[in-house]
DNA sequence: GATTTTATATACCGATCGGTATATGATTGG
DNA sequence: CCAATCATATACCGATCGGTATATAAAATC
């Protein structure tokens, strides 16, 4: 008996109304009532769009992967040059820009940490969105050594992964430090490391 | 009426037996029937030496991160030189050494997510133990200034939250991704940073 | 060895958990 | 306008939640 929901715009406005409640609380520390409190919806009727719990939670974590995703493309997509592609890159993590994400924090990084003991299908899925955030940024790093704006003898996987890694570790100290100073630093450290591949422009 | 432990020794095992389930599964999923079950003791006996669940998860959490910083401290000890101090604590998270370290991953990292916008009294304890990494951290980079180890004009506290952040979001990554060759990269990139502001030796 | 003290086990509490069967109301097609 | 369909609300399920009062056993004291 394959299930299928009632409604896909109850569906979609569960997700969206539930988004922020997921990040924050995690998986275990969300009940089934914290749902219907915030959507104002009945069990029955969640029940009639999710097969269960788990189908919310990863539907939730979808949406908000996808979100975060979709910032940092459109962000990227309007910025040419891949330096500047990096710069824009770490950017969207300054305390001005870093809003319009999900709140609650990172999703991968809250799902992430939940998951990887508890949750196998949703510790892969936040693999996956890490591992295609590292392939982004690689990619980048490559075109640039390509068009002469970064060394060729660097490593673009293992530059990609430092970013990536010193951001979320930013994102964590900060978030559980409340001391925002912390990722504005971390950042600049980031830049750093960017400047150091950098082709000094023969002008 | 102020609450007392009927048996410090039990307390004591209490702890240490469930240190692993609270790190791996969360406060928010770890149920008292866990710990019933991995201790073998009944809820009469648990209630007996702790207030409530959340006593039991704060003392497990205090020994868990005091193991962590029980680790960090003997071996920076019986390390002599500022860089060699900042080099073993970056080889303590190699694939070989991580595993001394309490199953589950790192307790901050793991408590503070969970905690950031869940249980502030755990949230605070964890920042704690953030902080006072990073001033460890800090001081020696400082000393090493000092002995002519790193140059002078650096700062000390970007580098040291740098650190930090490249090794928590490195073990982040290598957990949920399962992939051990992103922690051999950051950290090979903390040596690198670290590389960066030592004075070259005049032999 | 009896008594008191200390610590663990048993049995139970109301509340909440995730989940379901069914009733009710809204919408649409004829 | 009626009937069928679709979607939400109601009412309820057994299981488990965190927590407690009390009985039992073990250890220490006299």
């Amino acid at each position: 008996m394959k299930f299928s929901p009632r409604s896909e715009a109850t569906r979609q406005f569960i997700i969206e109304t539930t988004a922020g409640i997921f990040n924050k609380k995690g998986y275990a520390g969300t009940s089934m009532s914290d749902l219907t409190e915030a959507t104002r919806l009945t069990k029955g009727s969640i029940y009639g769009n999710f097969e269960n719990k788990e189908d919310v939670a990863l539907a939730v974590f979808d949406f908000n992967a996808a979100l975060r995703a979709k910032i940092i493309q459109a962000k990227l997509d309007k910025t040419t040059g891949y330096k500047n592609k990096l710069g824009a890159f770490i950017d969207l993590f300054s305390p001005e820009e870093i809003r319009q994400f999900p709140e609650g924090g990172c999703p991968l990084l809250n799902a992430g940490t939940e998951a990887d003991d508890t949750h196998e299908p949703l510790r892969m899925r936040v693999a996956e969105e890490l591992t295609k955030t590292q392939q982004y940024l690689a990619d980048i790093i490559r075109n640039g050594m390509v068009a002469r704006e970064f060394n060729a003898d660097i490593d673009a996987e293992k530059m990609a992964v430092s970013i990536l890694a010193l951001i979320q570790g930013g994102i964590f100290i900060t978030r559980t430090t409340r001391n925002g100073l912390v990722l504005n630093t971390v950042l600049e450290t980031a830049r750093q490391l960017i400047h150091e591949i950098t082709i000094k422009s023969e002008s």
